[in-house]
DNA sequence: TTGAAAGCGCTAACAG
DNA sequence: CTGTTAGCGCTTTCAA
């Protein structure tokens, strides 16, 4: 039925080790025996089984990615930035959602290396200790990609979070405000518990006390970021820090519904810099976060790893930076 | 190094064959010997090798997902809907941008036969008639998800993109408007086509003439529909139909910079449906794309291909909507 | 430069 | 209920 290396040797009267090294571009072969396998490769329309490859050589040349939602656009950049350094690298993805869910993460870990993938870019807001040791002992190179694991036993590429959320923040004070809310994603993520601790940490170095009311923890969403505005409204905040464009866009409409004007009354730093930034009114001064360059970074440092090359340092931190637009008042 | 089947079965006094047994659920095994070889499994630590079985049992469970950028959102949507009924038939999903470039296209394709995947969904705007072909002849089941090929010989997902077009405009030009421009994505794109044909159709049967100059063909990006908004001006719409929710608000926005309201001087309505849509001001009325849905019965379909199952109808049509918002008057 | 042969780890008859 | 035995299609020594 389907047509095997067995019967293009048979074909082209060589052996199947010739017809190997011909399709593995081995140079060891005679040019007129090459293009003689060639054409009888041609004539057949021969397919090399990648499979059959994979259990003879024990590699796959597919690379597992865990994330959490790919419908997020914050994932999918990321996802984008790994798939095309992964294409450029010959390697196939193996992509699966795992919406955090611990027990989902850790199936997926098993199912990837059930299939042999060399490699795995993994993502996640928290990596659980049980987590953490599966992919310490992990038989495969692992790299997460914008995530963070404290014990740096894993590689990892990310952004300096706290020190972006401790720049924004003090931008927000040098304008003069000294009641400035945070609306933040969940806690339950590092990269939050990140912003956080950079938000009360400025307002300290500042001298301005830290009112805990201004905080307010939402789930990343355009409707909860709304309401956040108006549980934060009897608080009379000046200025927003917040979690990602989507939010900022609810708290843009959440404030601008109370009567109040952007960035005149009221300023707005958002942090992530998609392309909403900017379709927002007023547009979003942002923390551009490299998100496709984190994706690519990671999938290009898994490569590193899967040719077995020794890597001088396992942490990589991309830089950022902030793009300021009409959401502030700038200088 | 590795624990193989092997080791299981000496470990546990029983043949590869029992072993395997238990490994795949089979049922006529002594519970006695299902119980040791668990053990046994569990003390090793033994992974099946899913490319080993693969080979002898011609299956991959794993299905390939051609998709032109995973980093738009619409198809972020599509792939989130496959992937989750993937999951929900223990199928993985490689999956592989392809930019709307044939040669890649062809090339992913080709790859991912030499893979053995099960089964393909395949997104493209345009299936040239190589791909066709190829796509004929593949050994494997495909699936066009959101995508159309003339010729019904591939099966495929849908929605009625034509008749949910002129609904759209039936709707504005029964708000009385005869000067209604098309701010659409590439033509090259048949269901952008679709929606141009529906345009003409709904204006001819209104008995409105059908101006060519309020027709405006973009790159489906925020930027142009704001520069298209300022070339149409001109002409003096009064309405737009537009090809997708960021487009629109690119129209939002651009209208507004000419000092028009919404919806009291233009009426909008978009062709998507994404939260983007609540996400403008004015929210957008706009046709419901039921993205999600669409990928979830692509491979649900496939898994139907894939079990060798006698299928009905291999093109079908998922049921839209217009969902009302305030970028037009309703009733 | 080429061929022979031994696996890779597992499934799937088939036999018992 | 369990074991034996062929492969699945390819890579990879090892010889020649």
């Amino acid at each position: 039925m389907t047509v095997t290396i067995y019967d293009v040797a048979r074909e082209a009267n060589v052996s199947m080790a010739t017809v190997s090294r011909v399709v593995n571009g081995n140079q060891n072969v005679k040019p007129a025996t090459r293009k003689k396998v060639l054409k009888v490769i041609e004539e057949l329309g021969y397919r090399p089984n990648a499979v059959a490859r994979g259990l003879a050589s024990k590699k796959t040349t597919t690379v597992g990615v865990i994330i959490p939602d790919i419908s997020n656009s914050m994932y999918a950049e990321l996802a984008r930035g790994i798939e095309d350094i992964a294409t450029m690298y010959r390697y196939n993805i193996i992509l699966s959602n795992s919406d955090q869910n611990e027990n989902k993460e850790l199936q997926l870990l098993e199912t990837m290396l059930g299939k042999q993938v060399d490699g795995i870019v993994f993502m996640s807001d928290v990596i659980s200790s049980e987590l953490l040791y599966e992919m310490k002992r992990s038989p495969t190179p692992i790299v997460l990609a914008g995530s963070i694991d404290d014990s740096n036993a894993i590689a990892s590429v990310n952004i300096d979070y706290y020190g972006a959320a401790y720049e924004a923040m003090k931008k927000l004070i040098d304008n003069g405000h000294t009641r400035i809310a945070f609306v933040s994603g969940l806690f339950s993520s590092k990269v939050n518990k990140d912003k956080l601790k950079a938000y009360r940490q400025a307002l300290e170095d500042a001298s301005i006390e830290v009112d805990e009311q201004l905080v307010i923890e939402c789930d990343n969403s355009y409707d909860e970021a709304i309401e956040a505005v108006n549980t934060l409204a009897p608080h009379k905040p000046t200025a927003y820090f917040v979690s990602n464009d989507e939010m900022s866009i609810g708290v843009i409409h959440g404030v601008e519904a109370n009567g109040q004007k952007i960035p005149e009354d009221v300023e707005i730093i958002s942090y992530e810099n998609s392309k909403l930034a900017r379709m927002a009114r007023p547009m979003l001064t942002s923390v551009a976060l490299p998100l496709y360059d984190i994706g690519a970074v990671s999938m290009r440092l898994l490569t590193k790893y899967m040719n077995g090359e020794e890597i001088e340092e396992n942490q990589v931190i991309l830089p950022y930076r902030i793009e300021e637009r009409a959401s502030t008042k700038n200088a």
